[in-house]
DNA sequence: TTTTGTTAGTGTTAAAGTAACACCAACCTA
DNA sequence: TAGGTTGGTGTTACTTTAACACTAACAAAA
């Protein structure tokens, strides 16, 4: 079977970034490409896009395929057209960011055929096609994002302490925060809600744990609030 | 001639939201379709994109055929893939907005076949396809970005008086801003050059020009500046 | 049971930045 | 030369930010 157009059309795909929070490592999963082209080399999950799906639904689907993951935050990111960026043949791709609760995901890693591994942003192994330049534009707009918007939940457990909301701040902009200033300030936002739980299974004091509260924060947001951090 | 392929692809188009300053008013350049679907419509420009060019290129090459404009500032903004979004078949969107100097442009303004026109933000008339969504999602980034960098310049002369850039804010932004305030801000950031030449042709008294200093900014934001209105 | 180690949790102050506000100057025109 | 219009300028109260250190709680080890 094959498809006819009075014209050229270049090929559809979708590309996803997926970003982890371990430990105080920001990751990111690659999977390594059991196919040609750059076959046994490293790159984002990704693949073309089907007739009756949405680039966001291809995306998703890729996700789900090739990473097992889903439910997760996706965002468009960007859509790549370089002519040379796929060997084979003219390939645009909507690219994508994905934020993933490393934390409850761990165990299911790798299921599928292709090798999907975490890595450490700061240790990438070398990518194929523009990925380099996919990854690099994701983990700005991250950085830039994150602190604009309350998206850096999504890295986090549903229930958190503040130290580990902190720290995932720390990570993801690089830079350290005042631990006293940090809690005044997310605090007086009024968009976390106590649990009434207290973490556990730690070898010193118990902290608290708190949820976000999506429902305050649009709720704030139509009043005019402006996140910050 | 015509073009087979393995799989089947949806057409890739690329769509512009244009927009210029005019006395107080922000504007969105539309042009009326002569083709179906739509025919007599009002539409964004906007075309397919060749296999020998990028989205971006396409985007100015559309710009350049559908409006005669060259050499604005042009950002792509989102990609749309509504699997309804064209009546005739499967087409994805990759939009683009930019920013134009309406006060050099004005005369040059319905150069080509298609019918262009100027309309206030606030007075669009009815347009086809997703067109509605893309022109707000524009507006939307550009009232975001407005803020953080400095495109706004884009939407004025060269040369400008602060009252000008300040007005040019506020119709963008859609609200007031204190005169003192904004011009003790905006001086303070050192990113404006004096021209030494004086407004002229007015009845009142002569404000100076000034220039936005590019160069300056880049070197600025270099060393950690953050450009905020 | 005491000590040790580790993180939780908390306020104050100086400095910087923001928001609110009004009048005279300069120039053109009638 | 009087009237109309916009240009240009500082001060102050208030809010926000940045810098900074100690005690509390708990588990584990001694």
């Amino acid at each position: 079977m094959s498809f006819q157009y009075e014209f050229p059309r270049p090929a559809l795909a979708v590309d996803c970034v997926i970003f982890g929070l371990d430990e105080g490592d920001l990751k990111v999963m690659l999977i390594r490409r059991d196919l040609p082209p750059f076959e046994g080399r490293w790159a984002l999950p990704g693949g073309f896009v089907r007739m009756d799906e949405t680039t966001d639904e291809a995306a998703r689907r890729e996700l789900r395929e090739e990473t097992g993951l889903d439910h997760v935050f996706l965002e468009q990111l960007y859509t790549f057209s370089d002519l040379q960026r796929d060997p084979r043949e003219r390939v645009v791709s909507v690219a994508y960011y994905a934020l993933v609760r490393l934390t409850n995901f761990k165990v299911h890693a790798t299921t599928d055929a292709a090798e999907a591994v975490w890595f450490k942003m700061c240790e990438t192994p070398p990518l194929c096609f523009d990925h380099p330049l996919i990854v690099e534009t994701a983990y700005d707009r991250l950085k830039a994002k994150v602190c604009y918007q309350p998206i850096g939940f999504e890295l986090l457990p549903k229930n958190f302490t503040l130290t580990q909301l902190q720290k995932m701040y720390e990570t993801v902009l690089a830079r350290p925060i005042d631990k006293r200033n940090f809690r005044k300030k997310i605090l007086s936002m009024g968009i976390l809600q106590e649990t009434g739980e207290m973490q556990s299974g730690v070898a010193h004091r118990a902290a608290r744990l708190y949820r976000f509260n999506e429902k305050k924060y649009h709720t704030m947001v139509k009043k005019g609030f402006h996140f910050e951090i």
